[in-house]
DNA sequence: GGTTTTAGCTACGGAACCGTATCCAACAGC
DNA sequence: GCTGTTGGATACGGTTCCGTAGCTAAAACC
């Protein structure tokens, strides 16, 4: 077993645990509407990103967004409910599909994107985990998550490009399954959750040769 | 408050994170040794599951536990700490590789055991989750995480399958990748995350048939 | 039986958050 | 410049959790 983390009362920060300086700038000053609201979802992500979704408070958020708690509880009710809305904000536009003639390229670039996405903002990927896990035990937060977050942007980063091609008759509509179709993001996830970084390119061309080409019967050797 | 609107016999928990009733008992009799500490794992597992890691609490594992905080401090000097030790203590013997000469089905199989892995104890896969989310954002935790409770069993459950058949020669040695080990536990594990629930036997044949024979240059079909 | 461990109970001061109220000042629009 | 709006600062009582202390009593040992 561990050493004791503190001896006595003593309020010593935690290792790890401290918070960013809070966002500094010029005294006297004031930021209001969309920066203001910015500042404070780059908040909520950090906040969510190291103490969890069920550890964040109010008086954190407002701690590293460098304003008052008053502040918050004015536009809303919950740590929740700003990380909810950041994700939301944060969550990255959908590409229609490239219509370049190249199967295997838009399939990486396809992956590229929806690893862009987690590295966008700072502790994005962190805060987007902490809510997923927690969301796994919580039917209503997994529905708000799905319908406030992901369905509205389109979500299947893969999937689009895998339709496509089969439309096009390059592959088989038949293969193109909901399994299939989620290899490319379930093997993204895993990776960063073994990891705990965001995959390279030529990961993420080694999951598309490997994984999902085969999957819809497509020998990679076998392409242009 | 709602109705009651109970139709089966589940003993549903109306949302509000109510914690379970303590460990009813006999009066004036005590656990002890074993016995306790298996009843303070489950209470860590249900804490760690509804509050996330962040949010659990020694005295709420110890309302649990119907024990007292006391106790819990005798042995353990944080929540992280009896959870790790409790994932520890769950976690699924590794089963050495079943030699039946039947490919699909012993991949079929590794998945099961799994799958059945996160559902042996109650509210095991959630804890296991949470801990994993809040690992991602704390090298420490994920070091630990790897070290107490992954590496000493071995990990890896298809993998195994999929070296045993290249060494007989079933299928090409040099197609069993990292990528390729990965792929059943990565789907397994999204479906969980997107579905809130563990995958049937249908679904774990879906995910051989479709994604892990195809990459190891297997068409299922030609399978007995 | 008597003795040694080990659980359980109560209580404590200190810390962190909660959610709200109050008041003042910086901002934007006119 | 004047004015209504929006942020920022401070304070509050109430709650939960922290980590420790002191004590009683059940369980296990011999």
């Amino acid at each position: 077993m561990d050493e004791k983390r503190r001896a006595g009362g003593a309020p010593e920060v935690p290792e790890g645990a401290r918070e960013e300086a809070p966002e500094a700038r010029p005294k006297g000053t004031r930021r209001r509407g969309a920066a203001l609201i910015r500042a404070i979802h780059a908040a909520a992500f950090e906040e969510t990103a190291e103490r969890g979704l069920e550890g964040a408070t109010m008086e954190g958020i407002a701690r590293r967004a460098g304003t008052a708690k008053t502040s918050l509880y004015r536009r809303w009710n919950s740590p929740e409910d700003i990380v909810l809305e950041a994700l939301h904000a944060a969550y990255p536009m959908e590409e229609p599909a490239p219509a370049a003639d190249d199967l295997r390229g838009d399939l990486v670039r396809a992956l590229q994107l929806m690893r862009d996405s987690f590295g966008s903002r700072p502790k994005y990927a962190q805060a987007l985990m902490a809510v997923l896990a927690a969301s796994w035990a919580r039917p209503d937060l997994h529905e708000r998550l799905y319908r406030e977050v992901f369905d509205p942007r389109g979500e299947r980063f893969t999937k689009n490009a895998l339709l496509h091609y089969a439309d096009k008759g390059v592959l088989d509509r038949e293969r193109v399954t909901d399994v299939v179709a989620d290899i490319g993001e379930a093997m993204v996830f895993k990776y960063m959750l073994d990891a705990m970084e965001l995959p390279d390119d030529a990961y993420l061309a080694e999951i598309v040769d490997q994984a999902i080409l085969p999957a819809v019967g497509i020998d990679p050797r076998t392409l242009p």
